[in-house]
DNA sequence: GATGAATGAGCCTTCATTCAT
DNA sequence: AATGAATGAAGGCTCATTCAT
């Protein structure tokens, strides 16, 4: 409707030129982000509000856009900053490490980074219920190609011997499964086992059980 | 009965008076559940718009509302009666049964179940994921109790010895966890397996590998 | 962001089907359409506002966007039927006619119609000082044809001294411009004549000076 | 001077005290005027945006309305700038020259104007199609008294016989419909006409017609 | 039973304008 | 003289819901 004209906002905004952000710029960005985090990892992005984003960064909504100009904007800055730190637990399985060690490392920490932050598992969770539709690419090249190397790593294992025999994805699943419930269907958990979630404690217990039943199904078991 | 005054009762529309409902109206009530189910396990209660249910049901928004007066009535009815049907495994656990065998079976109708109709999974997982506003009260009683009853069963196995030491609550939220994943998160691994998830045999080489990792995690071992 | 869903609103709306439209809703378009005019004609497309437009209709905002989704669908229908009628005059000049008398016909005509629906004129002068973007194309085809032919029948008439020799293009831009501008710049006209725009007789007046100016200009002069 | 109280004058900014400007503001000034011209004659004043403006004008959005405290204020300035420009030549009509020569200096000097300034003619036509809400004091105030003393002065040069009986007023809407034509409608005769448009002579085959037309219409023809 | 028509409330986004530096 | 940051007030459009037929 109007192509003889320079697009709108070009003269303001904070994604426009290549400058570094300001103080003030990184703090604010960083509040939105954390906002953000929270409120769309329990709605999802459709179901999440720029209102809602704004009051729980205490900030007007308009000034909330000038940081980010669309609700997008944001919900694609904290998927990308959670993708990040998400994968480095998996990525830091080493072929050379014995592989039970290196597995109960892999859970411990995983469980670690989900207890301390909730809301990134959730997040996840909804944008894949979703269908992805961000995230998709990320999940079909740089995430299966991690998921690749990993598994090879874990068929070798099994070839030799150090492990049970058993389907290397299907084993990073149920992994990615067990250590996510606990942040994803807390409300559940919670109903379930009332306060008893926070006594002290209760994280390890459920490390152990995690553990337990992942490692102990996966030792190689003398022949009986 | 007079027409200019809102009727008293909270679900109405079709549900109205006492009579029995036709059955072109059981129909319709039907195809509607249908619609919704699909509809909300992608995109959460607030993120779905009746108007995209109608059209999953082919029929007008008007016409849809006659039979569920409010979206909350829809999404109410959708949740219970998926969750009548989401116990009946667990609830079979006989404590009579040899335990290993009476948690295959478990986790294997499960598993069954979330292949048949993962949505219903992912209907659950979302309303978790927004912190169970509406099955909130479920959660805390019929599940809960169910949950416990089943739980103090597991750690009698335990105890008989038939079991090795594992906290049934989380046994509970494992196998939980790892049956529904593969509805869940269905998306995510579609893009690491590509093209393997259709071929047939996958859901058996799953449900092996569930098996395999629980249950092996479970039978008790010499002592070692 | 949402490709796994079918696009919203495809339940609603009156554009849907192929279906012939109600008699309320032929009405209530005519009806939006005359206020679009009205409104689009004055402050053009981006200075005017649906709330202007359904204010006009003595509509409701939502109800106005219920007949057409889009500001953009407004106008544009609003553009597309004026249009049809606005060749209608060039269109009826005759190349078998008598050159002055075809030319003061086509005039008269369009003062006639300018006069009668000056929106229609203000709302195309606005499209094209705004740059055209939604007529753009017809201008270049349809328009450009139908100019072009009757440039080549002025042309000829031209050559065989039946009219002044004049290039018979900007002949056509002047009888625009001066039939278009009693309705384009009313303001400016009522402004400097005052109260005798209103006076009758005006409007023969106007058309007796256009008619005097083009036409004598262009009789073919003895030499001298 | 107590800087907590807004200033009590209208025209704020730069415009405040009574320094004079420095010549950074007056080159400041000069460039947004420049820059408001382009997108005002484009989009009207309620379709630009002070946005539009200063990325125009290469500068930031509160820098220029340092200058112009107000959108209003911006449009203002560069409507009344043009204006003082734009009556010159309709002004220089000199009642003791001759007549058929006097007009043809005023339509050839609107003619280079426009072609000069196209931007400022469309400035013009938006303002009046949109009502002339700031230029309406000026269109009947000194706008009318010029003409209607020009109008005299043609009226004088028919009674005497030198120019054909036409209506004074209506002969100058012509000259203004016609001149200012080429510039307001540019792309609707770019449109039919194509890279004609660009081919040198243009202006001067344009200049031609008008003048023929007009001038041919004029001339006080022998009795016949 | 079914649907066309209508609307209040809400949501994303833009924009003129102000504030502080 | 200049700019980053902030905001109230729209504006376009969607949506759950109601009304009338």
């Amino acid at each position: 409707m109007d192509a003889t004209v320079p697009p709108p906002h070009s003269g303001a905004g904070v994604e426009d030129g290549d400058r570094q952000p300001t103080r003030i710029q990184a703090l604010n960005r960083e509040i939105i982000l954390e906002a953000a985090l929270e409120v769309f990892s329990v709605h999802g992005f459709r179901g999440s509000t720029v209102d809602q984003i704004a009051a729980h960064a205490a900030m007007s909504k308009p000034n909330l856009l000038y940081y980010f100009r669309r609700k997008q904007d944001i919900y694609r800055a904290v998927l990308e900053r959670t993708l990040r730190d998400w994968l480095v637990p998996l990525a830091a399985i080493d072929p050379a490490g014995d592989p039970v060690e290196e597995l109960r490392r892999y859970i411990t920490e995983k469980l670690r980074m989900v207890a301390e932050k909730p809301a990134a598992s959730r997040l996840f969770a909804n944008e894949i219920l979703a269908g992805a539709p961000v995230m998709g690419d990320f999940l079909e090249t740089t995430l299966k190609e991690l998921v690749d190397e990993k598994a090879g790593i874990i068929l070798e294992w099994v070839r030799r011997g150090q492990l049970a025999p058993v389907d290397p994805h299907h084993l990073i699943f149920m992994i990615w499964a067990t250590t996510q419930h606990y942040a994803d269907f807390d409300v559940q958990i919670r109903a379930v086992m009332g306060e008893r979630v926070d006594r002290p404690g209760f994280r390890e217990q459920a490390a152990q059980a995690v553990l337990t039943l992942v490692l102990n199904g996966l030792k190689p078991r003398p022949v009986a």
